[in-house]
RNA sequence: GGCGCAGUAGCUCAGUUGGUUAGAGCGUCGGCCUGUCACGCCGAAGGUCGUGGGUUCGAGCCCCAUCUGCGUCGCCA
């Protein structure tokens, strides 16, 4: 078997040279007396011809062959015939006369077509995801994937951070997510947890005095999926000793100009902007904020605290408030369209959505009739309502107020089509609330995670405002999507008893759940901070892609299957006897 | 766990008010064809209508349950 080029290497400059290629066949165009066939591998394809008179013993192996055959082909390069250039082709001014072929292997006919434009069920796809993968689309996001982890080993490396890596096999920790276990033979009952993220451990790095550390590392939550989550996923972790917020973040986005320069050829500014936790919920009702348009939130809550409409009214007696967006252009929208919104509203948990459309005539809204003349141009005014424009209104606690209204936002601006896929809006949330209140476990539990550092100037709030401290904490985020979260590190052993007694978490446990991580921090415990990027979602980002299973080789499904594999399976009942586990489904 | 969408030939889909033998395109198979590139022409094969139950003289279609895939809320320190 000889190979001496790619399929998509030839231009009309290589006419004339004698090659060999391997490949996929794609496609078979038998016209009787000369057959056709594209041949495909990873950099593309090319057209081979057999004309019976250049190898008339290889013309009954053309005839024979089907998509999918793999082969492997020799012949002369010649410039296609006046008139039969093919434009779409990247090799479409030439074509291989082929001299010799052989059938390296047969393919069943495959259950769907290896083609981009595929309009075949998931299932399917992820059952043949060896055949899906091989779609050119597929092939170049993991291509960019690869490219990415080492853009970022490069520039790790360049700026002396070592890639170490930590256990697969660790301990479960309360807090967080759900963990995925493996019981221990030698052990029996007990139980490793695998990662959530290497936290733990790579904070004991800098205890060890690694000083700079990062990993490309896989990581596992046992919780529900989403299109863009998937139980094991890939970070790409960092930790740094003896720095302060400004310089992690700084590096960082230093990482990613050039990231996006070397692969994408694009141009990002530098620094990003910083926008406080607060700032963020309150402007654009997220966390996670996309930038890449306006339509910021407003509070109206004193404008109306006093009009005669009583749900505006009493949510502000209680301490709530009311905000508003102004959704450009959308007055057009229908009763049905309003209502959508309010449903969607109500999936955020809002009780219900005011709106008022701005006419020609005057403003028309089913609320109207509660204000004055007054008061509706004060609110279309504060607003900058203009004639066209629908100003959607929600009253709430705060919390609840801006999230509906950010996720309303990101409505109009999908239906508005005011999202730019080719726009990169990166920022920083920064400031995060250290805790919040869990209704369902009666406390307070850690936003972030419970080795965050709070931020000194909020230390005093420690005792009597949990709520109010806020923390060492920054994300990083790219057209509304989290991309990175990090943040500093409690270093000292007295804060780091103040926040577990505020967790609520006994002597007891957290000397049985973490007593191994902080004994660490009894030896000379380096000031330190880092974060994590969701390799995943970058890639889905720069490929723009729909689904975080287009970047994953071998994804899971949304209930955690592995269509390829069965994964989860029964295993053999000797297997469970030497892990002393016996399975005990209960019945519904 | 909740809400929503989908499941009919290998693939993508159509299928009327519940009524004879469930259709189309692509693909597959066979035949013809020397310049196609989604080649063309002729012919053929191919179906547990996701599964189970119910209503009915009769169910792809109506009802109930269930499974699977996808989206989403909760969840994801």
């Amino acid at each position: 078997m000889k190979r001496t080029h790619y399929c998509a290497a030839f231009r009309k400059e290589n006419a004339g040279e004698t090659v060999s290629v391997c490949g996929w066949i794609q496609r078979r165009r038998d016209h009787g007396g000369v057959i056709f066939i594209d041949l495909r591998d990873r950099s593309g394809m090319v057209q081979l011809v057999f004309d019976p008179e250049v190898a008339k013993e290889y013309f009954p192996v053309a005839e024979k062959v089907r998509p999918e055959y793999v082969l492997s082909a020799t012949g002369k390069v010649s410039l296609r015939p006046e008139g039969q250039d093919n434009p779409g082709m990247e090799t479409g001014e030439i074509e291989i006369y082929i001299e010799e072929v052989e059938i390296l292997n047969a393919s069943k006919t495959p259950p769907f077509l290896i083609e981009d434009d595929v309009d075949c069920d998931e299932m399917i796809r992820l059952k043949y995801r060896y055949l899906d993968l091989r779609r050119p689309q597929l092939q170049k996001n993991f291509q960019l994937r690869h490219k990415l982890t080492m853009a970022m080993r490069g520039f790790l490396d360049a700026k002396d951070f070592w890639e170490i890596e930590t256990p697969m096999l660790t301990a479960s920790t309360p807090e967080g997510a759900r963990d995925y276990l493996v019981p221990s033979r030698v052990h029996p009952g007990n139980f490793f947890a695998l990662p959530q993220s290497p936290q733990l451990f790579k904070q004991l790095l800098m205890v060890s005095g690694m000083e700079r550390y990062f990993q490309i590392v896989r990581c596992f939550r046992d919780e529900d999926l989403r299109a863009d989550r998937q139980p094991e996923f890939t970070q790409l972790d960092i930790e740094m000793s003896f720095v302060d917020q400004d310089t992690i973040m700084g590096l960082m986005e230093e990482m990613m100009k050039k990231i996006y320069k070397d692969l994408l050829n694009i141009d990002i500014e530098t620094p990003f902007l910083r926008l406080p936790y607060d700032e963020a919920m309150n402007r654009f009702g997220s966390d996670k904020p996309d930038l890449r348009f306006a339509m910021e939130i407003k509070d109206l809550s004193d404008l109306v605290k006093d009009a005669d409409f009583k749900v505006f009214a009493d949510v502000v007696k209680k301490g709530g408030c009311v905000k508003s967006i102004n959704a450009k252009g959308c007055a057009k929208y229908s009763r049905r369209d309003f209502d959508a919104l309010v449903k969607l509203a109500g999936v955020y948990g809002a009780k219900g959505m005011a709106w008022i459309q701005v006419e020609e005539d005057g403003v028309k809204s089913p609320i109207a009739k509660f204000f004055t003349e007054e008061q509706l141009t004060a609110i279309v005014k504060a607003m900058d309502g203009e004639v066209g424009d629908a100003l959607l209104f929600i009253a709430d606690q705060w919390e609840t107020t801006c999230i509906v209204l950010g996720n309303l936002r990101l409505e109009i601006a999908r239906r508005e089509g005011l999202l730019d896929d080719d726009k990169q809006s990166f920022l920083w949330v920064v400031d995060f609330p250290m805790f919040e209140y869990s209704e369902e476990e009666q406390r307070y539990v850690a936003k972030h995670h419970p080795f965050t550092s709070p931020k000194m100037a909020d230390l005093p709030l420690l005792a009597e405002a949990p709520e109010k401290v806020r923390a060492d904490a920054y994300d990083m985020i790219l057209n509304g999507v989290e991309i990175g979260g990090g943040s500093l590190r409690i270093h000292d052993g007295a804060t780091q008893a103040k926040v577990f007694e505020l967790l609520k978490l006994s002597a007891e446990e957290v000397e049985s759940k973490f007593g191994w991580f902080l004994r660490a921090f009894e030896y000379g415990a380096p000031p330190h901070g880092g974060l994590a990027f969701g390799v995943d979602r970058m890639v889905m980002l720069m490929r723009k892609c729909a689904s975080i299973r287009d970047v994953i080789a071998f994804p899971k499904t949304q209930s955690a299957t592995c269509l390829v594999s069965d994964a989860p399976g029964a295993v053999a009942p000797k297997q469970l006897r030497e892990l002393g586990i016996e399975v005990r489904l209960t019945e519904e």
